[in-house]
Order: structure tokens, then sequence, then C-alpha cells
DNA sequence: CGATTGACACGAACACCGTTCGCTAGTAGA
DNA sequence: TCTACTAGCGAACGGTGTTCGTGTCAATCG
């Protein structure tokens, strides 16, 4: 980009060095930096928050220049997902322990998320097909390889996995924003804050349809986000050993 | 609303019966009439396709008027999902099959979203709290009393199903959505010409770097919407009774 | 060297979004 | 009758993703 400017007078046209402002050369753009960008923004801000506009304003230009980049939205979101599940780490398959080593993959996989706020909402709808979503699926069949499960339950626990996965990353970001919105003008709403307001729900259910919830309130509450996550991966490895065990 | 014209005369203002046009008298808006429309409109064109001004348009009036009825967007998605989960089924618990229930009434949870397209949707970082889904959890934890399992574990079963049922039904709803879009300017997208382009993603693979998901691409998109669904709704149950049995 | 072409950059504008504000009309209660 | 409240709703606000048209620059060709 010139800093020049171009006046016309009459037929004769004269450029003119405006290097008084912004002579500084302007970075040019490229598909690295506007992921760069978009992933800082989503840590910051949430999902929602980001926008053509957003992005094209942190880098100092306008919205349309990212499409000369990006064809959408939609392709950006599948940019980011590409970009985060390379970091997706691959344990070497021990037949000794796959089946711990699986249960680290999924719960690696959710920290990886966590480290990438906002991201896993782009993976809605999206078939995991980007180089790093390729790689841990791969992880996953060789772990369920050296433990002895039928090629076709590992492919369908791969599906579910990944869909699981997503879904508690979705749902925690979720979480995070609403949190976040719902503390402005004020202090930002706690966790336990939260949680002691869903047991009121439930310990104000009426108790003559709702004996096991009412009665339950403290245990419906019991257990942070880590517990949740780690019984439900616990479940769906034994629940895979189990119909491995069925099948043979 | 009356249908009048008001003409200002000067200091005069005069009121004249317009019942030349639209004397029909216009029907009260309310909130369950902005859900059925609201209801119509996603299961017609997705998620995505409703908003306030379109559910307005359908009620002949504009987007503001919902805002007597609705607090806003958020709200009305909680109406919508209080409205869906009224029709998740409650089976009465049968301790010899409480296993088979309990899996019977997850497909059901996704067979009334199926017959709802869109509105899992709207689950996203929402805490099931409508009556609905409160008597569904309700269903769900009576079903695992009759089959032994610990109250801790049932309460986080409760919300691992109720995410990944949700899940399913979002990713349905949102691959729906992708096909019809595909589809416009000419032949909706085949389920089998999707499923054939995944494959051909899978055989193209690298085989140095990718030998499992390679040689196995037919494995991997081996299998329909319920095959899938019916193997994880199975993982999940003896996954369940696998951890019940553990901790006994 | 000048002309042409392709890629990048980007302002203006389009069509849409959720929501608020201010005003009018109708109804109920004092 | 007057007052207060509720419902309805147009105009406008601040935002979204994207397209179109124009200008600039660099590379290539004649």
């Amino acid at each position: 980009m010139a800093t020049e400017k171009v006046f016309h007078l009459g037929p004769v046209r004269v450029r003119v060095n405006a290097a008084g402002d912004d002579a500084a050369p302007r970075q040019r753009l490229s598909r690295e930096r506007i992921v760069d960008v978009a992933l800082a923004q989503m840590k910051e801000r949430g999902y929602e928050a980001v926008s053509m506009r957003s992005i094209a304003k942190d880098l100092g230009t306008g919205p349309a220049s990212l499409y000369a980049h990006v064809a959408n939205k939609d392709e950006l979101d599948q940019l980011l997902i590409d970009r985060v599940a390379g970091d997706f780490p691959i344990p070497e398959p021990d037949p000794e322990r796959w089946d711990e080593q699986l249960k680290q993959s999924l719960l690696d996989m959710l920290t990886v998320y966590r480290a990438h706020p906002g991201v896993a909402r782009a993976t809605l709808g999206m078939i995991p097909t980007s180089p790093g979503a390729m790689r841990n699926a791969e992880g996953v069949m060789a772990l369920c390889r050296a433990g002895g499960i039928p090629d076709q339950l590992a492919a369908w626990a791969c599906d579910m996995f990944a869909l699981y996965m997503g879904a508690v990353a979705i749902e925690e970001d979720v979480w995070r924003a609403r949190a976040a919105a719902a503390g402005e003008g004020g202090e930002p709403l706690r966790e336990e804050d939260m949680v002691a307001a869903v047991h009121d729900v439930f310990a104000s259910l009426p108790a003559d349809e709702f004996p096991l919830l009412r009665s339950l309130a403290s245990v419906m509450t019991t257990g942070d986000a880590d517990d949740r996550v780690g019984f439900a991966v616990d479940i769906m490895v034994e629940g895979l050993k189990a119909l491995a065990r069925r099948e043979a």
C-alpha cells in the first residue's frame, strides 16, 4: 500500500508522497495473521464477540480485506479448528494400558480446547477433516486397536468421543460467556453462586412431582466440571470395553 | 388494536373508522402464538433462519411487538426448549429391564428433537430447568434407582445423557441445514453423496501418516446416524453399569 | 519501455440481525 | 373523570457477514 496522494490538475496527474502520517510500512495481511488475531480475540472475549469487523479492526483494516484470504466466516472457523486440533497430543499405544491412555487422550482434548476458549463452538457441524483432527482420530484408532477393540466399534467410538468432548468444551465456553455477561456492571458471577442457584431450583421443586430430584438436590449439584468429565470419559471407555467383550 | 385513522385539522382531531382494509379483528399476540410460529419456522428452515423479524412477519406485526411477551431471544429459546422437552416420554421403571428402558428413553429424546428440527440448538449453554426437562431428569433418575445405580453416578449420568443427546440433535440439525444450503441452485445434497465424499477424504490420506484411517476408510463411513446413536447409547448405559459394578 | 493481467487491499453499500425508545390506544381501578 | 398499566409497534440504534467496484502494485509479455 503506497502512502501517496494523487491530485488532478486538469489533465495533469500529480503524485505527492504523503509520508507525514503513518509512514511505517503496513504489514501484509495473511491467513496466519487473521487466524492469530481471531484466536486471541476468542480467548479474551469468547466466540460470539469475534466478527470479521473486530478481526479487521485489530489488523488495522476493514472487513472486506479479509476476504482476499478466507472465503467466508465458515472457512475461518475451519482454519481455527485446524490450528487448535494440531495441538491434540497423540500417545504411543501401549497394549497394557491402552484404556488409561485413551481416557487421558480424551481429557487432553478438553485441555487443548480449554486453552483456546471459544474455538470448540466452531466445531459444530464440522466434519473433523483437518490434519490435526485426523491425526487425533488416527491416534484413537491406534489405541483401540492396541486394546483389541473391533474396528467398527472403534470407528463409531471415534465419532462419539469427538462429538462429546467438543460438546463439553462448547458448553463450558457458553457458560463462561454467560457468567461474564451476567457479571457485567458488578462483580463477575462466581461458580459457587451459580451452583447454589441451581441447587435452589432443585430444592424448590414440588415434592409430589419430583421426589428424587428434590431430595437429591445436593447430589445433583455435587462435583465440578472435571468430576463430571472424568466420570463421562470413564463411562465411555468402560462402555466401549464392555461392548467389545460382548462381541467377542 | 383499533382500525381507526386519526386526522388533524388544525386544533381539531378527527377519528375515522378505517374499516375498508383488513377489517377482520386482529388476533391478539401471546407467548403461545410466538412459540408456535417459531417452532413452525424452525421446522421448515432451521434455527439460523428464524429471527424476531421472521416470527413477527408471520404474525403480521413488527419485531418490537414481540418484546411485550418475551424478554429477549434467549427467553424465547428457553420457551422453545420447554415446549419440546414436555414431549419427552417418561417410562414407569421396571427393575428387571431398567437398562433397556433407559436406552429407549435416550433414543426417545432424540426422536422428539428430530420432530422439532432446530430446537436442540437452543439447548446450548442452557440449564435444563424447564418443567419438561426436569420431568425427564426425574425419569432418568428413577430408572437408575430401579437399576441400583448409586445416586451420585446417576446424577452425573443425567448430565452426560442430556448433553450428549442434545449434541447429537444439534449436529444433525446443522448437517441438515448444510445439506439444504449446498443443494440450493440444484439438486439437494443426498446423504450417500456426503458419505462418499467423506470416504474419499479418508481414502486419500497419506498412508505413511494415516495407515489406519486410510485402510479403514470404509469402516469409518459405515453406519447411518441411527447406528451411531444406538451404539453411543449402548456405550453410555453399559459404561454406567460397569462403573456401578466397580463401586459395589 | 509500455501495456496487460492478476492479486491484494479496502470503502461503500447491501440485506440482515436483536433490541430500545417513544408514542398511541385500550382497559381497569380509584 | 383521571390515572396507571399493559400491549402494540414504527423508527432508529448499533451491530453482523458479505459483495461490488475501484485503486495500487508487481510480474509478465510484446
